[in-house]
DNA sequence: GCGTGTATTGACACCGGTATCAATAAGCGT
DNA sequence: ACGCTTATTGATACCGGTGTCAATACACGC
């Protein structure tokens, strides 16, 4: 049944040991060197890496064979050039909080993990004069095969509108639907938000504040509406009195904190938007000799660290920044094959996790 | 004076301006168009983007207004694939620590800024059977320009030897020189180890505890015998049964704090190897009813955020490792290029910030 | 036996740069 | 004016893949 001329395996093992000690300087095996010990031409090598269909089996057993014996494995940069793009997948991001980042990372990493592609991390600035062309000339000159971006730059449509440009692929992570979903993780930062308004009201809470948020930060706004959302399911109102202004940075928590503690009457419960401002909310009730939880729930936003390290430890809402980078990952490598698969999780939703900075208010504490 | 046949500069940016509108599909420039545009080949291009002497000024000077008028920028892909190497740069690293990994990011995204040099990041597992064949296989196909290698796996000689041999350039950071000072960023862990031995004996402490790292990690070994030399100065030990074994987790200075604690007598301060078990053992201090630092100091070591969100604060001691990522990738840079400049800095030195989790012993408590 | 369709393969140009080496022009001493 | 350097430039191959399209072999229907 074999094909007239057809070689045997021994054959070919036999001339790949020859290949081998021949390489004196060792150089890596290239497509011209499978293709001339298999006695075809790179054009069929080519087909049997790429997978097409158009080869005989029989031909594809053997050059698979010279491939594995040899070592062989393709350029990236040679492919990439004749292709047009990159074996390179960008995250471009500028959320400050490293924890965040590096949980996305991981979480693309994993997506990548076994594919061949590598990650190229891009930090960037909005205030920057330079951004968009920054961010233009990364994606053009790399050839980017996609890119993902994560909050706060994710909501910048001018990005977005670049990466459309240059035709790159692109997913954002944002906390609601900016884009059409296939190109979207939406994190669903209102659910949490919501869960820790009920989770205060739930615990007894009447006075209850919050530390936002920059109000440009999308995220931001999801969290604070999602706990008015919470609260307002048992009829409680974040008096407007009762909203400090943070920016997301432990220092702002501080202050913030402060702030509210001095309120008359003072709150008996805070949720700040992070995690780190949160831990501001804390030390600050440390230094005001505040007891938490007995005088003072604080709830927080992200389950970072910080969260466990902080005494008591801090009652927080977990969005599962890993599990969105690898997602981010899948949805970037399945554009471009079969669309058939659209059963991909593109939303994630945060989770309560309940620890020790927050309680019901102590007695008394809640005559409105 | 002008050569003759020099065409005007108004010649030349007329024919960029009918270039560009000729370009209907907006392709990005390649090194073609601008010799024809010019006039010349693309060698005398490629010899003016890569600042080659051998040009006429006055030719150099015409196909810069050129380059700069449409845009040109030669293609890293294409580039790369005849140059057999990549605008990449590799970090490797298997600290877990998610404050470490992008401070030491940043660092080297700093030192790339503006060369056009990218970063792609590989975390790696020492533990897999395949590491070695993975990191190899990762700078050999991309074939990355350098690669810059964290602490632990900066120590396995093993994977120096891979990188040595598929012949790419390396720098590695460590607590100790391990490799030709050119190659390696060390950080003296033992110097600061010192200072918080020096600091904690200055305060007057005598009854010393600690916790340690893995043995295995060379950056532990370091501090430790740092911690020592520092107490010995001032004639105190650091007695064995003092010693508590952690792992750098946070979860392993939590359990070393309560085990330490529960000694008789109880020692007066603890010096934590770094910061998260250094949070672990204020926590258990926390947890048993011990004043932070009225009846116990605590120091730690790494200075990240976790230090200042605690309370008290810690006292730790700093390795700048922003700057340790910066000096790494200016290194990396450095190479091939004139070792003219041979002033750069490949020592850093840690730095101790006192806070408030250390003190003066309370009286009494140091009877000896 | 012949036309036609299908499966398999290869020749060749091309992606956008760089290296080699030869070609040409200009400068200079005598 | 001539030979010899030195300065400047270009023709061409090459890096390691991919796309296009034509060529070949074979099966099938009639």
């Amino acid at each position: 049944m074999a094909k007239k001329k057809r070689k045997s395996k021994k054959t070919f093992l036999d001339a790949c040991r020859r290949w081998k000690s021949d390489n004196s300087n060792n150089r890596k095996p290239t497509i011209n060197d499978v293709a001339a010990l298999a006695g075809v031409s790179k054009k069929t090598i080519s087909r049997v890496i790429n997978a097409s269909p158009l080869v005989n089996p029989s031909t594809r057993e053997d050059i698979q064979l010279i491939i594995d014996e040899i070592g062989y494995r393709p350029d990236p940069q040679a492919r990439g050039l004749a292709l047009q793009r990159s074996y390179l997948i960008g995250m471009i991001y500028d959320n400050p909080n490293p924890q965040y980042v590096v949980n996305v990372q991981q979480g693309i990493l994993d997506g990548l993990r076994g594919t061949g592609f590598e990650l190229v991390v891009h930090p960037c600035d909005r205030k920057s004069e330079t951004f968009l062309e920054d961010a233009r000339s990364f994606v053009e000159l790399q050839k980017l095969y996609g890119v993902v971006v994560t909050p706060s730059v994710s909501e910048d449509e001018r990005l977005a509108e670049v990466l459309r440009e240059v035709d790159c692929q692109y997913v954002r992570i944002a906390s609601v639907a900016l884009d059409r979903d296939e190109r979207m993780i939406v994190t669903n930062d209102r659910a949490g938000g919501r869960d820790a308004g009920k989770h205060l009201a739930e615990l007894g809470h009447k006075r209850v504040a919050m530390v936002t948020g920059r109000r440009s930060f999308r995220s931001a706004r999801e969290r604070r509406e999602g706990f008015e959302e919470g609260l307002g399911e048992f009829d409680i109102e974040l008096a407007p009195g009762y909203v400090a202004q943070g920016n997301y940075t432990f220092e702002s928590g501080l202050a913030a904190g402060a702030e509210l503690i001095d309120l008359n009457p003072p709150p008996t419960a805070i949720f700040a938007a992070n995690d780190e401002m949160a831990a501001g909310v804390v030390q600050s009730a440390l230094i005001a000799g505040i007891n938490i939880p007995d005088e003072l729930s604080v709830v927080g936003f992200d389950n970072f660290q910080t969260a466990t390290r902080i005494w008591p430890r801090l009652t927080t809402v977990e969005s599962p920044s890993r599990q969105i980078g690898l997602l981010a990952a899948r949805q970037l490598l399945q554009f471009g094959h079969d669309t058939s698969d659209k059963g991909l999780h593109n939303h994630t939703t945060p989770k309560l996790i309940w620890r020790k900075s927050s309680g019901a208010p102590s007695e008394g504490s809640n005559n409105t």
